[in-house]
DNA sequence: ACTAAATGTAATGTATACTTAACATAATGT
DNA sequence: ACATTATGTTAAGTATACATTACATTTAGT
């Protein structure tokens, strides 16, 4: 299971999902599916929403039961 | 286009494509396409990679032009 | 109350990640 | 010379990421 704080970190940034979307090349309704967990998108995915939030994506995205601290 | 040390990092701790497949549960054939750089794995099994190489995944994969140093 | 913007969500379609199976080749060990 | 192991690669199938369209609900502004 996959979990991640692009839904925080897009409030913290004052993105609505069309925005993160056209930011990084996809659709707000895919900015919602990870948001909500649905799915794991793509490392190049992750990296261009990372980039967006200034963070890595280890810090954006981790693996259920392997958080950092 | 995406990069990444994959083959570089695998051969350093002598691992064989199937040794890591096996370690992050996917065939050899995948490891073998990700070291290509066919295609862009999902970050759920970029992480799983990057875990077993201590690193980040940014360490691991970055984007064309994109590169830290 | 009305409108517009943002989000949730669902259906269907396409692109691509990943599997399975197979065959070829190179390298190593006996 | 033979067997074994690792890798390259290709073809075909399955699973899933992502797009497109559409409609309903919520929230903020007037």
């Amino acid at each position: 299971m996959l979990h991640n704080r692009v839904k925080e970190l897009r409030a913290r940034f004052g993105f609505t999902q069309g925005d993160l979307g056209e930011r990084v090349g996809v659709t707000r309704q895919t900015i919602s599916f990870i948001e909500k967990g649905d799915f794991s998108p793509s490392v190049s995915l992750a990296l261009k929403i990372a980039r967006e939030f200034e963070i890595k994506v280890d810090e954006l995205f981790w693996l259920e039961g392997d958080r950092k601290t």
